[in-house]
DNA sequence: GATGAATGAGACTTCATTCAT
DNA sequence: AATGAATGAAGTCTCATTCAT
């Protein structure tokens, strides 16, 4: 039993470090793929920027797709874990909202890398490496709109199309800012959004931006 | 006399036939890039769906990247041409944008492949591929708004940042709804822009042009 | 007989146009040929510079080798016939060499294109297009030299070496002047092989230019 | 401290092994372009010929270009160090140019693919691999030569003319002796240059140092 | 005769992946 | 565990030659 309890250590300590291996590469893979893109990122590029030999990637990942799959699977999953425990489930929709806005653009921030990977990528690859993550991700914000507009918060639009609306331009919004080198503007984002698009779709209650209040 | 009269025709009609040839291989590629994007497309696919031979492609073009240029050129050029064409110059400025949004959705519907092309592609080759092409197109919606801004249409935001949310959004909702298979709505974007963005940012006293309800 | 005639006359005048037009074409692609050498030449340039067709080439002559091939040996052939026709065979052998370079430079000057081709190509190509060409040339020089030291005209040296040497200095001396655009003192070459290479060779009865010693 | 020594030797033991590899590529390629010139050797036969696959090539070379242009250079410098450190700067200028030419001959005879590959090759090619070479190659033997004027030692001739002549001289002895199979006579060579062209350039009273006879 | 569109073999090059050491 | 040498398939492009018109 102390032998097992032994192993059982030792094979914990290892699975640990193998995990600590994993994210040092994961984390020089996203800087290369945000340079390059997925195509013309070669796994010697890779491997030279993690620090290691090409074969030892071969150890980590079963190959190029799966190093990208975990990269994206990883952004998703942070990104919602983050806008998750940021917010108040019972906060009212709208502020739900805003809320994540804001932590996607915190973490965007926090992870330039892999938000330049995705935000600089082939939809279609990252539709194809990671099925339905569009789906997903509109999927919470339109059911945060759905309820909203059941409560009557907010004029009665179709919350698919909305959401959409909302992530395109957030995701242009990005994508300019960065490519212009105006990084530092990421977090007038949520305001942006808020002024623009969301206020507006308010109901009487609280009364519209183009009201008495503007902002 | 008549040998030379023969021989500029036969010249015309080379030259006719050269640039028929050249477009039915640009309809094949935008099929092919619009299905596979532009790394994952070989010159070999885009000879099959041509039906000619590889060795063949090069008669008519430098290479793939020409190609590809080519179609994304067209593509731009078209659509500015056909906005052009459809906006009167002297309407109100959103009139115009709408007018433009409009032209843009039509022009979409009349050339999906290219526009899948577009809407599927990595942001970084269009931009490697035609310098400039994101400035331009934001440039026209983004003026016309200033002056909407300047003659008090529109509420005062950066005309530069709504017009990279505007386009962020229609390019999103173009996405969405052809992935999904919903093309025959592609004709609603213009009035959802225009019920959930513009309309709101208008200037109390001077309703639309467009429809003089809004809802 | 009188039709025979007529077939025999009409045929002869097709001949003599086919072989204008061949002549034509060999004098465009020598001109390519001396440009580009024989591998970066293709046949699209050569009818270009004809001003025929590239299906046309293959009228006349069954490939590139061939047309290469015929400019070759129309090279040789025409050196050897302006030699052959300028020098007298009565005279002393070293005066015989000495005009036939002075023919050979001459020729050279008039048919530049052809000289280039010569001298800037691969020998190798050379040798494998014209079969034994090197030993014709050579054997002309060096049976001259054979007489000129039979009759104790000039110091007894091995006549092929003494072939080559003389050969391959006039060889490179074109090639320095032309590469450097001195063509025009293409014609000095005679004399600097005389005072250089011949003169010196010759025995007591003829003294050198050297001093009253020769050697 | 040990850890670093290894790794130090093992790196140090890959350096070498890397550079056997690509000398002993040098060294197939060398005979394959001396085979068939640059353009008629694929990559897939100095593979074949190095005992490797063709995409090994690429680990140790960008390309076809970089293997020859290292062979190229690699002959032209060991050429010249060869020949400066046989041949003593205070020789009298003629005694060195005799001493440079008895060295290149020997490096022809040990470097045969070297030399062929260089002999053989289209002056064009080697001229746009390594800018000047011609020039440089010919600069050292005519400044000698031109020294050798100043001093008074030989007849007052151009010396470029006379270097072209020499060195045009040599190449063609080289080739034909070789390409006859005669390599064994490469070494009468530098006699045959001394006797014919170098010493009946020699002013009458200061015999040369090389033989006080002549032959 | 005359054309040039069309072919297809073959060249160079890249790179994900494997494997002996 | 760790390395990087090695492979080989696949991609882009060129061009001599053929052939329908």
């Amino acid at each position: 039993m102390e032998v097992n309890r032994a192993n059982g250590e030792r094979s914990t300590w290892r699975e640990r470090e193998r995990e600590r291996a994993r994210e040092a590469i994961l984390h020089a893979a996203a800087d290369t793929f945000a340079e390059s893109g997925y195509v013309k990122t070669s796994m010697k590029e890779i491997a030279s920027h993690a620090g290691i030999s090409v074969g030892m990637l071969y150890n980590y990942f079963k190959g190029k797709e799966e190093i990208y799959r975990e990269l994206i699977e990883y952004y998703f999953t942070h990104l919602q874990e983050k806008a998750t425990a940021a917010c108040n489930p019972d906060d009212p929709p709208v502020d739900q909202i805003l809320c994540r806005i804001r932590s996607a653009v915190e973490f965007y921030w926090e992870n330039r890398s892999l938000a330049m990977m995705y935000v600089n990528e082939n939809p279609m690859r990252l539709e194809y490496m990671v099925k339905g993550w569009e789906e997903k991700n509109r999927g919470v914000i339109s059911g945060l709109l759905s309820s909203a507009i059941e409560r009557g918060e907010i004029v009665d639009e179709d919350p698919v199309v909305l959401a959409a609306l909302i992530l395109g331009a957030i995701h242009r919004l990005v994508y300019v800012l960065v490519k212009e080198g105006n990084e530092k503007d990421l977090d007038t984002i949520p305001d942006i959004i808020h002024r623009i698009v969301l206020k507006p779709l308010e109901c009487g209650g609280r009364p519209s931006a183009n009201g008495e209040e503007g902002r």
